[in-house]
DNA sequence: GTCTATAGTGCGATAGAC
DNA sequence: GTCTATCGCACTATAGAC
């Protein structure tokens, strides 16, 4: 993964073969495929952690919480993750930002989340349609939070732009009555 | 577009080469790759249509409209386009469905659509996040009701899926007093 | 570790429309 | 003559089968 993550700053991801990749890392081909699916994985190493630390919150929320409450329960342990790896954030957002197919990737990674978070929810007794909806609002905010943290200098302060996205979000589909209260 | 989407349901996506699919259209692979950037573009031929129709409508929604409001104008157009094409969607449906390459290029579309609609906000005056939210969430409800329209067999009611689904996430993401009034 | 199928590209030739 | 669509062919990288 490191090898990898090097070799795309320096010569672009589309310009990196999986060959060159493995040479860096003293292995071959052969056995990059055995850890990688394809290539693009392996930008995406951290995700099955990312995905149980999220679920484990999930399922430990308060009984009585309400879905998108119990959605966004990832949001302290993801924070944690991502501690102290802003400048590991920059760069793979970096290569991400200029490849479709890295990009494509990153979106699946997302909706597949969303979809264990969803699952989580149905457990917790949270109807279909609602479950759906609150993953993927609890999803849409981690992503936006995510790509504000990474876009700015500051290290720190991660977890709270995950709750003022979710303040704005709550905002903009807030019930019609006198506009939405940030426009 | 026909032929692949014949051949794709026919023999699966995977199992169909781009030749198959030029042979049956009466072209040669070439020729092929001159309309679709790849193979799995030839699924998803009606998106700038479909862009264009949901943008023209968001510009033209009233001036005092709340963001939501206008990325949500756009339900009405997409729904007229998708009226009597409830077949293709069930059968698009089903391929995407079967094959994780094709989620991930359905979801980049959506994703661009969101990138388009949030910028078409901006242009109104709305604020870069509120944008950034209010789209991603009118595109998570059209999502959410093409789905439920193309899993059911009636193939009316697309338009009204979409608002019920609105309706849900604005339950869902309801300020907390008294948890969310659907579960 | 080897071999192969297929996606996808670059370039030049050709044919027809206007 | 110019513009555009299609084609033919050689070529590379990925990914998977064995």
């Amino acid at each position: 993964m490191a090898a990898a993550i090097t070799l795309f700053d320096e010569h672009g991801y589309d310009e990196t073969t999986v060959a060159e990749i493995a040479e860096r890392a003293g292995l071959t081909k052969r056995t990059f495929f055995r850890y990688f699916a394809d290539k693009r994985e392996v930008l995406f190493g951290g995700a099955e952690e990312l995905r149980h630390r999220w679920l484990e919150a999930v399922a430990a929320a308060p009984a009585g919480a309400d879905p998108l409450t119990a959605a966004t329960a990832g949001f302290d342990p993801v924070a944690a993750m991502f501690a102290g790896r802003h400048e590991f954030a920059r760069v793979r957002a970096r290569i991400i930002a200029a490849n479709p197919d890295l990009q494509e990737r990153e979106l699946i990674k997302l909706q597949s989340l969303a979809a264990s978070i969803k699952t989580a929810l149905v457990e917790r007794g949270t109807p279909a349609v609602a479950a759906i909806l609150a993953a993927q609002a609890a999803l849409t905010v981690f992503h936006v939070a995510f790509a504000r943290w990474a876009e700015q200098d500051d290290p720190a302060g991660f977890r709270k732009l995950m709750d003022v996205s979710l303040d704005e979000l709550r905002s903009v589909t807030a019930p019609i009555p006198g506009q939405s209260g940030i426009n």
